[in-house]
DNA sequence: AAAACTACTTGACTAAGGCAAGTAATACTG
DNA sequence: CAGTATTACTTGCCTTAGTCAAGTAGTTTT
């Protein structure tokens, strides 16, 4: 298999992925919101005492804006921000019980709407499209970087 | 395995690709275009005749939004749209030669960004990768709406 | 001929995102 | 240990993306 048509086949997922899962438009699910948001929710759910560095490590979006997003979510108290004390440059970002409560909504909402778009699919499919997906993730992952 | 086992792995591997393929900028490779232009460029040079609608039901957008973004590629000369003589409520829309020139343009730079973002993968995997993604792609588009 | 539907447009917004400059704390270096 | 560089985060200023609802104009349907 020739390189141009590794790179096309690529891209031509990425391209159907894109669309087929909303991606573009900016708000998520109707919850009002941002797919962003959603993003520093989940990262910020998920591990204790996270920072604004660390998240967009992951998240890798432009850190100014990152922390307009952060100071948003803090005044909708879905987040709390707390200087450390051994570096006070840095604060400890995390998760608030009414953060809490929106993840487990946006959780939700998220997973029935998975579970209503795979319904056509068999048990052996939905099975079958899981590796697939754990596969290519594990594939990826071996880049410390950003992959695509 | 479960159904919150499989959706779970689904919504693990969404989150992971939405933040490596770069999903939370709004421009695309620093080209000067946004991705739903890109994505427009893309549906519109792969077939002749298109209009408003056929676009809108591969990209799912609002309505509003895609009539604007068509408006600024026609003033930027990327596409062109004509009423069609059989029902005079469809345009069709073509691609023009600089549209075709900007497509160009854009297809390099995503496919060096591609390209980069592979390298770390030996050429077995990577032509894994392609059939991880192909097979996961058959999946999804047994489902004639959205996937996920 | 009226009602309903399709295809697309417009107005009026809100908010997302980008770029660059700026502050403050910590780490490095001669 | 003073001076510089770097890290972590913030702010200002701006452009564009994207949403929602109402509106126009053709085309079917009944």
């Amino acid at each position: 298999m020739k390189q141009n048509e590794i790179i096309n086949a690529i891209r031509c997922f990425n391209r159907y992925y894109i669309r087929t899962i909303g991606l573009l438009q900016s708000t998520i699910l109707n919850s009002g919101y941002s797919l962003t948001e959603a993003h520093v929710l989940n990262v910020v759910h998920d591990k204790v005492n996270s920072t604004a560095t660390a998240i967009n490590k992951i998240l890798n979006i432009d850190e100014g804006y990152l922390s307009r997003v952060i100071k948003k979510m803090i005044s909708k108290e879905l987040i709390s921000k707390e200087r450390t004390l051994e570096d006070k440059r840095i604060f400890a970002i995390n998760i608030t019980e009414k953060g809490k409560i929106a993840y487990e909504k946006l959780d939700l909402l998220s997973s029935n709407s998975v579970d209503a778009n795979i319904n056509y699919l068999c048990q052996k499919e939905k099975e079958e499209l899981v590796d697939l997906m754990t596969r290519a993730m594990y594939l990826m992952k071996k880049n410390d970087d950003q992959c695509f």
